[in-house]
DNA sequence: CGTTTGACCTCGAGTCACTCCAACCTGCTA
DNA sequence: TAGCAGGTTGGAGTGACTCGAGGTCAAACG
């Protein structure tokens, strides 16, 4: 699993991959004898979720905040999952209005699509 | 109709107004005595416009060719009515994407918030 | 009548989240 | 032995705003 790949797994850029990495929203990627990042699969289902996070809109310090409570170190197990529970569900809201936003443009497009193509 | 009477009822904000004219997204908007830009209901709805294609994520350089082909001289108005549809046609595929991207978080979302909140 | 307030103006710098580039290393094939 | 593919780094560049400093003007307050 090189970077490429996990790229092309994930719908995230490898250049994204490597900043996200030192922004430290991933777990401690290990290197093989080259130098080169391997990613085990626990890393490459932490990307696949990041992927998803970034492409709805998520926030880079919100990312960081969630990546931290989940591969941190957690004094207090419990509130760091409640933590990531509010984080989560934030975004629902917010893909919510995104939705809704991308419906009313979607409206808008037909009707003005229409308008066009009538004559 | 002063920027920030524009900006509340566009969903823009009043320095992505003045960014916006300042590129040429604008049709001219004219000045009071004070130099104080005033918006005519044509130019409101135009921001009303821009701001959907905004807020659903069109890149600016797309924007600047639809706002060209609406507001610049034509020589061939029926192949400006062209772009400007085909224009609309790629962003309503984009906002198909999107909102399938969506869809796939929130369902991912609703799994993780439910895995979560279940103990 | 002076001054404070508030809404606007311009210009330039700063921010966010990447994205690209040059220069380099390593193992493999011809 | 040279070329190539596919990684590495540090640092500069980009898109699309966003903010701050410093300025003007008209109306309101004391």
């Amino acid at each position: 699993m090189t970077i490429n790949d996990a790229a092309r797994a994930s719908g995230l850029s490898a250049d994204t991959i490597r900043f996200y990495e030192r922004e430290g929203l991933l777990p401690p990627i290990p290197r093989d004898g080259r130098g080169w990042r391997v990613f085990p699969p626990a890393a490459l289902e932490w990307l696949v979720t990041l992927g998803r996070l970034q492409r709805t809109g998520m926030p880079l310090s919100e990312m960081t905040a969630f990546a931290r409570s989940a591969h941190g170190p957690a004094p207090d197990a419990r509130a760091e999952q409640v933590k990531r529970r509010d984080i989560l569900a934030a975004h629902a809201r917010r893909l919510d209005a995104k939705r809704a936003e991308i419906d009313a443009c979607a409206a808008y497009l037909a009707h003005k699509i229409a308008v066009y193509g009538k004559d």
